[in-house]
DNA sequence: CTGTATCCTCTGAGATACTG
DNA sequence: CAGTATCTCAGAGGATACAG
């Protein structure tokens, strides 16, 4: 990415802007790192992602389709059975995530140590 | 905020749903990039990012402090003058998101065409 | 089993006005 | 200049019920 101050408005940032406002939300990183493992059926992501709502997962998985991250199988049997897994671009998206998953994991210590300290220090000016 | 309720949270995935749900938001990551390049004032940054409000510049900006990403310091001069800066940790965040918005460049086409084919197949279905 | 359809609540975020 | 204080609104997300 270019270093230019003009690069990083909003206009010029879109794709990382779309890129965070797709993967920003609260379930899609969490489905896409499940899927990571190989194809699972709906319920079985449900069971997995303990607190998600069938609506939100719904449009989760709808979206990450929409994306062309992950394909959705429907095998026509009863009961139902429909099997999701990521296409060969949602498995692309798996390294950076990873990475930023790595940085995450090597400074959360360091965040919440800061965010205490912060949070002492905004009661205390109180 | 926390992700305590997770059932099943993969080493590798529990930070990063926490770490986006910090830089996920409308403005965190764009403001991080600005303070790559070195300090700047506050309405510096304002200027710079076209379309964003005083009031969530000030939030944005209190929550990297929060996290210990950003270093905010008051010159009690007047008028009075506060610089925001990066810290180490804030710097480092750098190269993860730097690749995530390699990927977001390098297959936003793709993600266009896929969104378009769906929207065409589901308006067909309609 | 795999969804849709509603309804409802709560938060993110913009607009505006005021202050040290 | 660098914020706070309110007001407001749209939309994200949860609960629940219904359907193929």
């Amino acid at each position: 990415m270019s270093q230019e101050n003009l690069a990083y408005t909003p206009s010029a940032c879109r794709p990382v802007t779309d890129v965070l406002s797709l993967i920003g939300d609260k379930w899609t990183v969490l489905i896409v790192m499940l899927l990571a493992d190989g194809p699972r059926r709906f319920n079985e992501l449900k069971r997995m992602v303990n607190g998600i709502s069938q609506r939100m997962l719904t449009l989760t998985l709808r979206n990450l389709e929409r994306e062309g991250l992950v394909n959705r199988t429907v095998f026509p049997t009863v009961p139902p059975r429909v099997e999701y897994e990521l296409t060969a671009l949602g498995k692309s998206l798996k390294a950076p995530v990873a990475a930023l998953g790595q940085w995450a994991h090597a400074n959360q210590l360091q965040m919440d140590l800061a965010r205490l300290e912060f949070d002492k220090k905004a009661a205390e000016a109180a």
